[in-house]
DNA sequence: AGCGATTTAATCGCACACGATATACATGTC
DNA sequence: GACATGTATATCGTGTGCGATTAAATCGCT
């Protein structure tokens, strides 16, 4: 029970290590990088496979409706998904039925890719050293955080 | 214990809630959105405040120190230290008995920010709706799996 | 039908973040 | 002391992210 003495002319010593937002900012680094190599032959980013991810659980979305899964806006959106276009993976067409809309669905090379993804989950989930429970009760965890801050943010 | 039958030919689908490293992603990115506003006053963005938490610790730390602690490296840090600079809130000076090394310390205007900063994370600490305990216990989970996943890199 | 308000993407400028590389300095070996 | 090796920082190019703004299409109201 310690109740140490300060010098009230200086402020309380922050501690880096017990800021929760810089272990989420760490740990989303290093997921990034345990991601690059085995992305990099697919001549993919960390994002552009996590958009993908998407596509593949339901091709044809418009790039809002992508954006709001992610909580990127279009600004983020379009340049990457013109870059996904370029490589090949999917097609960006305006909606006939609403012109503002651009829908981004999958091309053949863009489906096959998909074959690889489920083996590069599994690694990254190895990765991680976790049970598939204690993945499970952190992500709760996390997105509770999430939910907290964005209910916090809308403020 | 549902063990529902699946078309062999397509994958697994994969579900982006079930992704730990989207979790942490769009946790990150909602820190980031609840610090900002709170910092814009202060001219600063959220990595740059990260770095004077550490130089509030332990001022004038080298160019490497810092990134050591930040998990970056010099071709990210020194453009931020450098708007940091201009901002008038550090000195960049060569060390003079290393002259590789470029220490950063803080202006007097960078000693006096530590007074908010307090109020800041405290701020953002209510932000996240957790009271002190489940933060401890989040945040060692959090750098655990961190932990886990640099080790992995490390191979 | 007409027209202002809303919605959807795209564009622009700036700030991270990183791989690859360059440069200056320091160190160790002969 | 010279030269190879190693180290610390800086620079360059690319790819996110986001605030602010723009442009085009649609909606809603009269």
């Amino acid at each position: 029970m310690k109740n140490r003495r300060r010098d009230p002319s200086t402020p309380t010593p922050l501690n880096l290590g017990e800021f929760l937002c810089f272990a989420v900012y760490s740990a989303n680094h290093a997921f990034n990088r345990v991601y690059q190599p085995l992305l990099r032959d697919l001549g993919l980013t960390y994002p552009q496979f996590i958009a993908l991810v998407l596509l593949w659980a339901q091709d044809n979305q418009t790039v809002g409706e992508l954006g709001q899964k992610l909580f990127l806006q279009s600004n983020t959106l379009t340049p990457m998904l013109k870059r996904l276009e370029t490589l090949g993976y999917v097609r960006r067409t305006r909606d006939s039925a609403d012109e503002r809309q651009v829908r981004i669905s999958l091309t053949e090379d863009g489906q096959k890719l998909q074959l690889l993804a489920s083996d590069i989950v599994r690694r990254v989930r190895h990765a991680t050293g976790l049970q598939n429970n204690q993945v499970e009760q952190l992500l709760d965890e996390i997105s509770a955080l999430r939910k907290a801050l964005e209910s916090h943010i809308a403020r």
